[in-house]
DNA sequence: GCAGGTTGATCAATACTTTGATTAGCTTGT
DNA sequence: ACAAGCTAATCAAAGTATTGATCAACCTGC
């Protein structure tokens, strides 16, 4: 078992992009190396990361980070109406509004009639959702520093700059937006 | 309509980060602003690339990026196994099953039981898989230009280099793996 | 004032992912 | 040879996400 099984992890992802970009240029002469490269290496460490965050810190917890995320711009911004909780964490309305039953579920959050508009629904945190965010996200944040250790400092300031000038470079204001 | 909207969408997603950051420090002392940004921002860009892709290609063709990412494994490294497609992928063998179901009853993928393992299933692309890849990813990857062009030649590179580093990085090799 | 259009939230259907359980087949140690 | 354990795939249940439809309320213009 050992012999075959370590011939194909060593064609494992690292090496599989090196194969996949040089195969994929070889058939497809109009796809672009380099953008393939950087796609595929954001995709790769997000996923990576998200999927780690969740498994440590969310999922342990009991909550989930999509959760979280609502809990997070709840407690920052204070109670506030669902449709601006969507546009400030960047999720659908659809979405936010199937997260809150969750979290309504489970006692983190109060949803409420708006006072100005009868259509809108105001969501609050409750005692035990703030508790949460503070506990979770300490935690969250402890995790995300052991990522962030494997660049120095500088690079790290580089790459967050980077990150910044993509999220608002022609693409990202052009994007579909979400509903 | 366009006076309080804009007020509101002023503060959204780019200066929201500023003032998340800023909150959060004061209220959580243990928390280090450089990490706690960098993760937003690689999630946020990462996001909106995903979901850009996923409805301006993807959708449009009537398949998702992740049934993509299935086929793109199996164009690029031939018939292999279920197990194989998990590992190349970065998906769990449960999501590869299930991805595997869809694309089998799309006419994409073919499913026979393996020659040397009878527990285990032998995935291949159709021609009309085959076809669907290449058509898909020249759209794709046509796309992933146009996010790419934000930046300069050279600010490419160190971004693949940063994100590579990071995900051959101590966390990301301690980080839980997928089943 | 009221009709027509827009917007906020929710629901319905579908898709993807996760964990945990199940089934079947391989493998190892005695 | 056979029991015990491991591994491959799948299933089941729950959660999260999408689009598109629905319904109610707001707002505008006649």
């Amino acid at each position: 078992m050992p012999e075959e099984t370590t011939d194909q992890s060593a064609l494992d992802f690292l090496s599989f992009m090196d194969f996949a970009v040089g195969k994929t240029v070889d058939e497809l002469p109009e796809v672009d190396p380099v953008s393939m490269r950087l796609v595929l290496a954001l995709h790769r460490v997000t996923s990576a990361l998200v999927y780690d965050l969740e498994a440590t810190v969310h999922r342990p917890s009991g909550w989930s980070w999509p959760g979280f995320r609502v809990l997070f711009v709840l407690w920052l911004a204070g109670p506030c109406e669902a449709k601006r909780v969507a546009s400030l964490s960047g999720m659908s309305r659809s979405a936010v509004s199937a997260l809150v039953n969750t979290l309504e579920r489970d006692g983190l959050v109060t949803r409420r009639p708006s006072a100005g508009d009868r259509r809108a629904v105001d969501l609050e945190l409750t005692d035990a959702g703030r508790e949460a965010i503070v506990s979770t996200y300490t935690a969250h944040n402890k995790r995300e520093q052991t990522w962030t250790e494997t660049l120095t400092p500088s690079e790290r300031v580089v790459l967050i700059g980077l990150l910044e000038k993509m999220a608002s470079g022609t693409a990202a204001r052009e994007a579909v937006k979400r509903s």
